[in-house]
DNA sequence: TTTTTATTGCGAATATATTTGCAATAAGAA
DNA sequence: TTCTTATTGCAAATATATTCGCAATAAAAA
């Protein structure tokens, strides 16, 4: 069984993934992470999210705009707003949505997601 | 300038198109379109499909688990909601979000979509 | 019916996202 | 510091979605 050896692009990826809760693109991911190490690679960096996402820290949800994102696994009922002119994704913590009442009678809603776009408030103003 | 002929084609996949107006996927236009003509083929949808959009009487929509699909253009303000075990994608009439509620100050909504995903009534019986 | 040519079916081409093989590199144990 | 081998960077492989070239087919005008 092999032991796990920790690399400066681990940290790197860490890092930018736990800096703050936002939800980011692989090649987000990448060229932040260029910043500190410019030989940074896609495949380390795929393989890392993927690392996260099977330990469960992450995980990764479909943006209708942006595709796939990491996000981390814990943080609490929220949705995403995508900026339309600086293009980041901004969370919102919660939401008033009251899925039984909006769903026709006899479904059973499971999950919902929000996925709001506008300008954010450094956008708008 | 070339004139317009209707085929066969075209005129499956149209009526597949506006039967009703759930929203579908190539995959599932292609299949529903065998049924009537078996040697329908997928480049010939892809060409319907980009025409009806370019048209202005489809649009494409991106559900985070179900990819592109296409649904009518005109359909009154809905979203989607996703059963997790047929597999299929129901319109759900209105919705009671407020935007402006739920996002941060500052903040101007422009659109938004709630993709819910459960148990059709069907599937929950 | 014949003729013209828009449209089709098909396979190949393209685009994009993700994974993999492998030699070179570098963690961390000795 | 040296050694072992996990991890990296890179290029090639894979997967999936979509488009394109072209000869064959079939609308619809003549």
């Amino acid at each position: 069984m092999s032991k796990k050896r920790i690399t400066k692009q681990q940290r790197i990826i860490e890092n930018i993934c736990f800096s703050d809760s936002k939800a980011r693109c692989i090649k987000c991911i990448l060229e932040a992470g260029k910043k500190a190490l410019d030989t940074l690679n896609l495949s380390t960096v795929y393989r890392h999210m993927n690392q996260l996402v099977e330990s469960g820290r992450m995980i990764r949800i479909n943006h209708p705009e942006k595709g796939v994102l990491y996000e981390q696994a814990n943080l609490p009922h929220h949705h995403h707003f995508f900026c339309n002119s600086c293009k980041v994704t901004f969370e919102i913590p919660c939401c008033g949505l009251d899925e039984e009442k909006i769903i026709p009678a006899g479904f059973k809603a499971e999950s919902h997601e929000i996925y709001i776009s506008g300008l954010c408030s450094a956008c708008a103003s």
